[in-house]
DNA sequence: CGTATGACG
DNA sequence: CGTCGTACG
């Protein structure tokens, strides 16, 4: 019925081949998506038939990537055997970090703003947050109601907790969490912003976790007003947290708080993320009580980025702005292991940011 | 700077890579298209250059194909040269057809619905119909205000004539025409319908030319009102103009007219395209003094469709509706040569129709 | 399924 | 540039 005539793995969007033969996509993709690549068979009729029998194996991760690359339908004609081999381990994400007082990591927490969880989905980032397997996974913009969340958005081995905005497509947050936490709080207790689905709360044992997606101040900082509205009252809430229990935050803050944080800081001291207004919230959140645990771990470094927008090829040139944090409770700096961008990681125009912990004897 | 790794020709289209080694594109593609695919290159940072220096050269048609698809542009590594010789001569819109005194045609129309001028000028369909070479050539579905119309969309050695609806994206007819016309006019002399953008009329010493896109009658038929209102409008419209000077009427009817003009003519009764309502429309039409040109030389053909919806793969299926027509007034019956559906023709949901006539004598 | 809008970023 | 929503077909 088809014939084989090509033996690529690919990567369409928005019209544009993202990758074709193998060489190429290790050169632009994690390894973990890398191992999720699976051969195209073009069919006569000119559509693309992706022979993924099974996407739901959840798989230990010990599986050697070209093997799975070689399964073939059986199908085809003419095709030739995966050539290349790959050397990839499956301890990308393994990591040695350690507290300040020498103890090894036990806890590890991801955030990303996904820019739309269906076509993140699409682009099998859960897939790769499954890999790296966090104790709890942040998302931001998910751009998606509940009742349309695709097929394998609340992954098994994790609470799901989505909140969503009232507006179709717009904004929304969405955790998922190992251990399932003592309670759960929706939104910071603002009506207004509540509404746009933008803040989770959870409360463990020893801690809480805050996720946020602060509002944007937008093209000619049109929502600046209502940027500069939320920046108390988040700061409140989390405030009013951390006189119970320490507060690990995280998440898309929409502002690069430094000249450091940002490619061309020069440019953009009247655009939303960079305004004197937004610099200065965050810098409130700090004199609050808390930390930038990143820029806290590497007060020099720079071109460290989480954002690039999709515009200009700003991600091949590093144009980037750092925009996705954790912000954690003084009192949490002696757990503080390690804060890894993973700059690399493909899904959206943020990348993923990882923070690894030793809880649990502060 | 950049590596080739893939020798290729592409086309990819909504999420879907439509062709890949030239061995499909054969199988697709229209031979006069198929000239016209590229080598792409693929670039590291994920993007596809196309390496198209010069697409205005309009070859008079006697390059050969292969030659041009062997163009390189020296900086990748692991080029293979073409292996494929293409064996297509470039007589593919050629015909020897004749009138019914045995005259060969020496004027050619063509007619397309082209769902999205941007689009479709993507897809090369401009291209395709200057290879076509037609005197004139009606476009239908533009979906493009004048002001937003593509660099190229008017094309050198034709006068362009354009006609958008209001509302923007919607609807819109075009024609092109190498000989000036002694007069043009916009609409059928109805405000609600001109609006629309619906039809245009050329005035030439001999005959009218008149194209049209009329009403769809909508999902459950929620607009058959505003089409069988224009049925009678446009065709007094029609019997005004054939009392001056005979008529060639093209474009999208919206209507099969008989069962042998749609794939599935029992479900379809009740669905726009194929209501009573509509093919009587027709039916008056043809009582007025005019032919289908097509039907009139082809009374028994059955599949021979010029539209087919995107959806379940009609087109490869050939599930399809004849709704492009030519409608001649009945005096130039003696002058038509041929009507040719160029089903092959990709670009559109709607595919070419090729009007032959023997003009000048009558 | 696919081409257009427009909002948002 | 890209992800949503919508209308239209």
């Amino acid at each position: 019925m088809f014939r084989r005539v090509a033996e690529l793995r690919y990567f369409v969007l928005n019209n544009k081949i993202r990758l074709s033969h193998i060489e190429l996509i290790r050169s632009q993709f994690h390894p973990f998506q890398k191992s999720e690549i699976d051969t195209s068979v073009f069919l006569l009729d000119g559509t693309v038939k992706m022979p993924r029998p099974k996407r739901q194996s959840s798989s230990s991760g010990k599986e050697p990537v070209a093997k799975k690359a070689k399964k073939d339908d059986g199908s085809g004609s003419g095709s030739e055997p995966e050539k290349i081999e790959d050397a990839t381990s499956d301890n990308t994400f393994a990591s040695d970090a350690v507290n300040p007082e020498g103890k090894k990591w036990n806890f590890k927490i991801v955030s990303w703003n996904v820019n739309g969880i269906r076509a993140w989905m699409q682009k099998d980032g859960l897939d790769l947050i499954k890999k790296e397997d966090p104790d709890i996974a942040c998302i931001q913009e998910t751009k998606c109601s509940e009742i349309k969340l695709p097929m394998g958005a609340k992954p098994k081995g994790y609470k799901s907790y989505f909140m969503s905005a009232k507006k179709e497509g717009y904004a929304g947050v969405a955790v998922y969490s190992k251990v399932e936490p003592e309670s759960v709080k929706y939104g910071i207790g603002d009506e207004e912003h509540d509404d746009e689905g933008r803040s989770i709360t959870l409360e463990y044992k020893h801690f809480y976790v805050v996720t946020a997606y602060v509002p944007n101040a937008g093209r000619k900082l049109v929502t600046l007003d209502k940027r500069m509205d939320w920046d108390p009252k988040f700061l409140k809430h989390l405030h009013d947290l951390d006189a119970l229990k320490p507060v690990i935050m995280c998440g898309d803050l929409n502002v690069a708080h430094l000249e450091i944080d940002l490619a061309n800081p020069k440019g953009n001291h009247k655009n939303a993320g960079f305004t004197k207004e937004e610099r200065s919230g965050f810098s409130n959140l700090l004199s609050a009580g808390f930390i930038d645990s990143y820029r806290h771990l590497y007060p020099d470094k720079t071109k460290a980025y989480t954002f690039w927008t999709y515009m200009m090829n700003a991600r091949a040139k590093n144009v980037g702005w750092r925009l996705d944090y954790f912000v954690l409770s003084e009192k949490l700096k002696s757990s503080l292991c390690d804060n890894i961008i993973r700059s690399s990681v493909m899904g959206s125009d943020h990348c993923p940011i990882t923070l690894l912990m030793r809880m649990g004897e502060q």
